[in-house]
DNA sequence: CAAGATACTTACCAAGTGGTAAGATGTCAA
DNA sequence: TTGACATCTTACCACTTGGTAAGTATCTTG
């Protein structure tokens, strides 16, 4: 029963930091979540930053599968590409907190980027400006540099996400609903979608 | 001479706010930033709270400046649309860690965000959004929803300021100042500007 | 010049931080 | 059965946190 401790611990520890940044979370959080003492944290993960490293590699394990789902999910690029930023505008649970973490660490890391985990970002986007290249060569996508047309989609698809909240107080829920549904549109129309 | 300690005390706890964050920053990390003991501050904005109410108020006066500039640079909704976005793409100083501040707004105020912070984003969204609307009569940009066309260009040039530091660690400088240059082509395009 | 107000200072404080030390309890293979 | 190992606990620790109390020095103004 007690086996999977260090599982619930890294799995709320993915909660906490992705709500509440790095040091917006302190272990004791993280602990008293899981019902535990903090040293029992400090067993598992020796020091709260290895406890932020083990929650950012198993982000990048998310991601890694969430590329092989689009891949899986068509053969078309464009097709896996919508599957991808459709995905990610739907995003809930871990999905939603990796996004988070993700842009977390865009603002948080400057100094520590240079050192550890290279960037778990890399291998992510790499794959998604492979695909919107494919996308183009078939004709689905407009021309221009497959780099920059890539960030343009994901970083408005992302940036909506995380304004999720803050969208649905400032208007009505119902008409963020509408918001989403347009945003998801232009994607389609972007990827030369049909259906 | 210490007339203006306030203000050197505002704009510190505005750049260590938006490279850290709130949780990220100490009232002592800004007193001694601007070599004044931490009471100082305390007597000055009674609260960290209030510190960064006063750091986002400051914000929201910078967009707002920002809008009326951008009005003021033309009498065409695209062109003042691009003059905004662009000088996003190149933003340095106070613009800089504004942009950042909005995005860790975004990300942190989940719940803040109740009470009173509606204000912060409202109205510089509102503006945006009727350029885009009066842009779109005009015949200068595309069909659809003023509002998704406004955030997906906010969101991805936002996105990709705030990637700048990663992206010039996993590149170069040089590469990345290409990617940057083909972001602001991108902008023109959607904008219908020419020259 | 007297009387405030303004702008600071040093001295504290309770609570929380990340982390160490030392041990208790259980598990499991030799 | 024994001894090594993993898992977790209670006690601590030095340090930092946001914030209060009380005073001092300077500036302003009637």
């Amino acid at each position: 029963m007690k086996k999977n401790t260090k599982e619930k611990l890294l799995e709320n520890a993915e909660l906490l930091f992705s709500k509440n940044g790095f040091y917006g979370t302190s272990i004791n959080d993280v602990a008293k979540a899981v019902n535990v003492s903090k040293q029992a944290l400090l067993h598992h993960f020796p020091s709260k930053e290895k406890l932020y490293g083990a929650v950012l590699e198993k982000a990048t394990n998310h991601l890694g599968d969430f590329v092989a789902e689009a891949i899986r999910s068509s053969d078309q690029a464009n097709e896996q590409l919508h599957y991808i930023f459709n995905s990610m505008l739907d995003a809930q649970g871990q999905r939603l907190l990796v996004i988070l973490l993700l842009i977390r660490e865009l603002l948080d890391n400057r100094d520590r980027i240079e050192n550890a985990h290279k960037w778990y970002l890399a291998p992510f986007i790499e794959a998604l400006v492979d695909m919107v290249s494919t996308a183009q060569e078939q004709g689905d996508m407009q021309e221009g540099d497959a780099f920059t047309l890539m960030y343009q989609m994901l970083g408005a698809v992302q940036y909506f996400v995380i304004s999720q909240p803050t969208l649905e107080k400032l208007f009505s829920e119902q008409e963020f609903s509408n918001y989403k549904q347009s945003q998801k549109s232009a994607l389609k129309q972007q990827l030369n979608i049909k259906s």
